[in-house]
DNA sequence: CATGAATGAGAGTTCATTCAT
DNA sequence: GATGAATGAACTCTCATTCAT
């Protein structure tokens, strides 16, 4: 595949995500992301088989591309706290976002290919993000910051209340006040007053 | 529509039920259920005009039935620790189980019809857990069960966790230790040892 | 059939022709008569098989009833140029009336039954018209009131203004001006000045 | 739409003319139109999305091809007896074709979508034919070959003469005598002896 | 590589007609 | 007679997928 194809793969990706953004998994069609892209359905297929593979090719796109951020972030020199506090804000704000989430696609492509796999996606990130909390937890216990008597289970605590409040951001809509609200319950659970 | 309607009706919702537990919402057709059911494609449109009808009208079959069993459960003369840790395992039983979920469905369907209106099932029945648990916790303070600075903050914290448990069991699965150590944090955060 | 059944069978053939009036005769289902007539779908199959049958009763009870008006004003003792104005004002009155009309019912079925055959109810009725015509311009010509050279050709001629008329009325709407120009340019045709 | 697509969408319309011909206009579906195609369901839809569409463009098709003829006649340099004999002979010709007539399809359509609106199809041809006939007739009577003290009334009264004689063709028959006999009554109401 | 016409499977929906009650 | 639930045929319409150019 020449430098050209390469191009219009990615091109045809970052398109179809947004297709993804707007109408979730179930609800795009091969013709959707033809359409979206302007070219020609045949042309598509050259590319993709399948919505499927288009939808895991942009997970990965995003994920290599959060694996930057994440890098950035990382090379902060902050207190155990304030790195917390930081990722929290960043959960905070992909929750908040209404126009730019694969949230809605992601679950629902996670519905039909469920896994207990340790290679599903879904549980590399949380393990990954329980992984960091708690790491981020235990330094500030030696910092002096926190206090907390089972790490790990506040960290999958905070978890699966991010989780937790993703699907209601998706299908209620959640506050902002409502997720500061929180925030700060589970930041006053840790902190030494 | 007489007494025999109102049995096939519901022989119908129960059926169908089946269906959405396996199926979900988006991949459910009209000819699916008609084939579940083993009657003729004009049959059903007699009594539903869509999947969509089917599913919410199944919903509301839960919720009535749902409302038997709350009360049968009310009707219980424990301790405030007692009760959260019934409603708990409650909770537990039905995160676990996995043949007979309607979770799959109702995400599927509320992302599509999303609204932060007051109605949303899926709003009040959050906030109704909210609220209960937050009466329990108050009750179990002045019992001197419970301690907690902020009941509100900690009964949304323990809905958020088990909503982000319901989709993680959908999605990656979940194991009985997982929930058992993540209530278990959550008790512990309350109990006055 | 009992006096009662008579009686219902009336009543549909009433109800029904109300729904050829609305709807034509091709857009008409057994449906839309059993609804109209709030009856059960058995119930109207054991008095007609088909909108076929109960089109060609409606028009025969009409043609019964049109008997009857014909019969009173055949009774008029007018000059030949008075009967044949009143005869022409009826059909003025018929054309341009918008809301009890069966002539698209009629079209379309004879559209679908055309029949070059004595017995075809259209021809029978241009026939009749043309014989009562042509009977009033002779009478005209034999009293002096009128001056026309071909009588059944005159006679033709009205017949089959008439009949367009009736189809433009139907199709793109005819206002009195033009109804009344085009009655006026036929009787100077006539008329002895 | 290359010129590959504009030779089947003709081919299409041409084929669907036949249909409309055969079958009028409310009991054609599509499924007749592709069987008569040859072609595949969806392969239809990529050119038309309902028969009303494929009906109307059909008969802009006859309306473009029918102003070639139009034009070629009017380089005639007859008289106007003769241009005006012509073209009730046309209109003869039309009156009595059995095989390839859409009339009954045009009312079927007209009788559904009655618009008394200036653009109606139907009614821009009435109009058209009564300017036609009028002109001619005022030509004749300049010329000396016609006397006639309303020549729009004349006009409407052979535009409505034939509009009857069409929907009488349709109905019940019409023989090739009735037509020659009214035909004849008509040029000699204008022909002076 | 790229196009877009073409196919055909399959879902939705409506209704004429029957039949047990 | 009368009811209305039930059936199944027929139609509409949409897409994934292929293939000649």
């Amino acid at each position: 595949m020449g430098e050209k194809s390469v191009q219009k793969k990615k091109y045809i990706l970052e398109t179809a995500r947004k297709v993804f953004v707007d109408k979730g998994y179930k609800n795009v069609t091969m013709k959707d992301i033809v359409e979206a892209c302007e070219i020609s359905r045949g042309g598509l297929y050259l590319y993709f088989d399948s919505t499927e593979q288009i939808l895991l090719e942009v997970l990965q796109m995003e994920a290599d591309e959060a694996d930057d951020v994440f890098t950035k972030n990382i090379t902060q020199e902050d207190t155990a706290a304030d790195i917390l506090t930081l990722f929290l804000k960043e959960q905070k704000k992909e929750l908040l976002q209404k126009k730019n989430s694969l949230t809605v696609a992601v679950y629902e492509y996670f519905f039909e290919h469920k896994s207990t796999d340790k290679n599903n996606m879904l549980r590399k990130q949380f393990d990954a993000g329980v992984r960091v909390i708690e790491k981020l937890i235990e330094a500030g216990i030696a910092s002096g910051e926190f206090y907390c008597e089972d790490p790990k289970g506040a960290a999958s605590n905070i978890m699966y209340v991010l989780e937790g409040m993703k699907i209601d951001a998706q299908t209620f809509g959640i506050t902002e006040k409502m997720v500061d609200e929180q925030l700060l319950y589970i930041m006053q659970g840790l902190i030494i007053e």
